[in-house]
RNA sequence: CGCGGGAUGGAGCAGUAGCAGCUCGCCGGGCUCAUAAUCCGGAGGUCGGGGGUGCAAAUCCCCCUCCCGCAACCA
């Protein structure tokens, strides 16, 4: 049983900020914000924090590719970012940015207690190492296996050098019992439990220690200890989730840091997050997060989102389309939380109509119209006959889709028994058992229209705003149409 | 034997042991409060293939076929 009155410290990674915001990151970040609402209507207090990843070679061949120093650069990205963010309606509490000065000192301190820190075995936890790999000259940095074509660089056609420098590594090995431990006994948890398979696997494959500095990589935080070296973007972007709480200045991060801390992501960051974090943790004696989250992947139209395809959605295209309620919706909907997604327009557009416009629009249209009508607009609301608490549990699992399966049973369920009570025809009667039934059915259907918009505002918070406001209004009016049809 | 995910009516998906469900589409009917919305009924599936365990399997075990992600510092 969670204890409800801990303060909650819900995250999404930082974005890495050399390429715009795309469908993943919107996604990854409107579960989070659905979370961090579903708590705040709780009366629980939340603190959500995203924000950008802005350091490493990426970001910098990207501002030199865009002709501007790295700084100009992020500066660029990080609005982008916010203003998408806003543009799909999410309210964090901090947008943290791996450059501004709060960050840096943080870091600092972060890697001078990681430089100090001692591993369970007694020995130092940071390490000199020599990295080796395939470095190109014309792109100034290595190169991973994957990344070369026929032993080439993609880019410059040439035959990179295989080099080896000097840089710090982390002791990772020292810390993975006890971080295993922690995962398989359930103390460090991960949602869903197919994130949670995988990343014991890992443990059976064997995950080594890895290199926390760079030499080579100028566009970063240089190490205290050594300045000659910069942070591996890493242990740069993974701090971000304590500075953004105050990390590096006094103890007023605990007051979230010792709370309970939820990290959304993707799967493909799910290592860094489950084993990297919460070994980095340990060595510098900072409890483990409470919970990992991580979702799957989209593909659209079954093939992989990508640039050449085509097939890129954008969230300001689905914006445009469907509202900025709607795209929350159609997110979130597309498929159970943590698998893998296909999506496509054609589908977008089915499900709005049916389940926006048609489903939930059309019932607060017809509900506020009867209220109106029939009843002049007063109504004292009664206890909802279907209670939607199982979506709220839902929520709380980081089962999104299943908590809105679960709110559109219940709408079907009220246009159901709008049509076997047929309001119309009791409304034509004038006698008193006829007009007592039609109130009392219309005050219930009322009371669970309310009940429903209270469970959606989460997810879209206009509508549930609108319906709310619609019926908590002295006399009731038709609600003028929540989702438009779309064509 | 690298790791993991998937294959369910025309399309897209839920469903991890107990008469196979949902949405869209299609066919027929009802209603008129409503955003040409809504409600009822119907057609349509041997749940990728084969074998096994169970009183009972889409659901557990084994084998096979086909798809898709990820694979040591890619952030």
């Amino acid at each position: 049983m969670r204890n409800f009155r801990v303060p909650l410290l819900i995250t999404t990674p930082i974005y890495y900020a050399n390429a715009a915001p795309h469908l993943g990151s919107a996604y990854t970040t409107i579960a989070a914000d659905v979370l961090a609402r579903h708590w705040r209507n709780q009366k629980r207090r939340v603190f959500s924090l995203t924000g950008t990843d802005e350091h490493g070679q990426k970001v910098a061949d990207a501002a030199k590719q865009a002709g501007v120093d790295p700084q100009a650069f992020v500066d660029q990205q990080a609005k982008v970012f916010k203003t998408a963010f806003q543009g799909l309606n999410v309210g964090f509490d901090r947008f943290i940015r791996t450059t501004e000065p709060d960050h840096l000192k943080g870091v600092e301190f972060f890697l001078n207690q990681l430089k100090k820190a001692q591993t369970p075995k007694k020995r130092p936890a940071i390490y000199k190492g020599i990295y080796q790999g395939w470095y190109c000259q014309g792109c100034e940095k290595f190169l991973t296996e994957k990344e070369l074509v026929e032993g080439k660089c993609p880019l410059h056609q040439t035959a990179p050098q295989y080099l080896t420098e000097e840089n710090y590594f982390f002791r990772l090995s020292d810390y993975l019992p006890q971080i295993r431990k922690a995962i398989s006994q359930n103390k460090l948890k991960i949602f869903p439990s197919t994130a949670r398979q995988e990343t014991l696997g890992y443990f059976k494959q064997g995950v080594q220690d890895f290199s926390i500095s760079r030499q080579k990589v100028d566009w970063g935080v240089p190490l205290p200890f050594d300045k000659r070296q910069t942070a591996y973007v890493w242990v740069d972007a993974l701090p971000n989730y304590l500075t953004g709480v105050g990390y590096g200045q006094g103890r007023r991060y605990r007051n979230w840091w010792r709370g309970e801390v939820v990290h959304f992501m993707a799967r493909d960051i799910l290592k860094f997050h489950a084993i990297y974090w919460p070994a980095l943790l340990l060595a510098v004696g900072e409890p483990m997060p409470y919970t990992i989250v991580a979702h799957g992947f989209f593909t659209v139209e079954g093939k992989k989102m990508s640039k050449s395809l085509g097939n890129v959605i954008l969230p300001k295209e689905a914006i445009a389309k469907f509202g900025v309620d709607g795209t929350r919706y159609l997110l979130l909907s597309a498929c159970p939380f943590g698998q893998d997604g296909d999506l496509s327009m054609v589908r977008f557009l089915e499900k709005y109509n049916a389940d926006l416009a048609n489903g939930l629009g059309n019932l607060a249209s017809r509900t506020t119209n009867m209220l109106e009508r029939y009843l002049v607009g007063r109504v004292s609301l009664g206890q909802p006959p279907k209670p939607l608490l199982r979506a709220n549990q839902h929520i709380e699992n980081f089962d999104f889709f299943r908590a809105l399966q679960e709110i559109w049973k219940t709408i079907t369920w009220a246009n159901q028994a709008i049509d076997k009570v047929q309001p119309w025809e009791l409304a034509k009667k004038q006698d008193k058992t006829s007009q007592a039934k039609l109130k009392k059915f219309l005050s219930e259907l009322a009371a669970q229209l309310l009940e429903i918009a209270k469970a959606i505002k989460p997810f879209m918070p206009e509508a549930g705003k609108r319906i709310e406001a619609s019926l908590h209004a002295e006399s009731i009016k038709k609600i003028p149409p929540l989702f438009i049809r779309a064509v």
